[in-house]
DNA sequence: GCTGATTGACTACAGCCGTAATCGGTGCGA
DNA sequence: TCGCACCGATTACGGCTGTAGTCAATCAGC
């Protein structure tokens, strides 16, 4: 549950999913994992590294003459953090009425339903 | 459903809750209600208004020689992009992980609980 | 040993954001 | 009618973001 202090940008994210899925990576292997979503330059994705190692997000242990980077910052507290974050900015805190304007846009399907149902089966007990 | 182009920032989105609680407004109407959150001068919630006009989020009819503001947008319009883009940036689109998410922080209160219940009642049928 | 490829560090630069000061016009009270 | 208060418009400016070029060191191969 640590804090996340520093705020992830948009093209940092993209940076920090790569991360994610493997680490630790290599800035070269995480900018061609980078590569299937976005055209970057290689160079692009060494200034998000950058960037991120100054902000304290991820981390990077030398590895001959490069450095391997891995995160610091668990995805689920992340995600956790900006779920949060948006709940409270935008529905005084109750998820409720996130999950009925979902519903009302027809964004859940019948699995969603039903897993939503089993979640509140477990959260009553 | 109005779909919204430009991107809504922090600060303009403080100006936008004025806005959307009551509209329309003049600019010294919308300091003094933002006030109650942000100390923030008559002029940064001037050149606020200014920027989410450029970017015809509201829009600004003629009152004598001031001008009174409304939104373009309406609130629940903005609410529903914005989940839907958090649910599918971090959460595959899927809206069960979230809960769950939400859950495993004890975010949820009985209340909420029975919310989603109703919720999903209604949406079985 | 010299050369070319690779790597991290530094620099660049335009656009957006937060926060505000200043300017020029105008209506109102004295 | 003269000045002041108030209004919107314009300008300011430092920080962050997106996107990348360049530089200096270094490793690997000829």
């Amino acid at each position: 549950m640590a804090d996340i202090s520093e705020k992830i940008s948009e093209a940092e994210l993209v940076v920090m999913e790569a991360l994610w899925e493997q680490s630790p990576q290599t800035a070269t292997d995480v900018a061609d994992r980078v590569a299937a979503a976005r055209d970057w330059s290689v160079q692009t994705v060494k200034t998000l590294l950058s960037r991120l190692m100054a902000k304290d997000i991820i981390a990077a242990d030398q590895d001959g003459r490069r450095f391997l980077y891995r995160p610091l910052v668990a995805r689920d507290d992340y995600v956790a953090g900006e779920s949060g974050r948006l709940v409270n900015r935008l529905f005084g805190g109750r998820i409720s009425p996130l999950v009925a304007q979902l519903a009302s846009q027809d964004q859940l399907t019948a699995e969603d339903i039903a897993e939503l149902e089993d979640i509140l089966k477990g959260l009553k007990s």
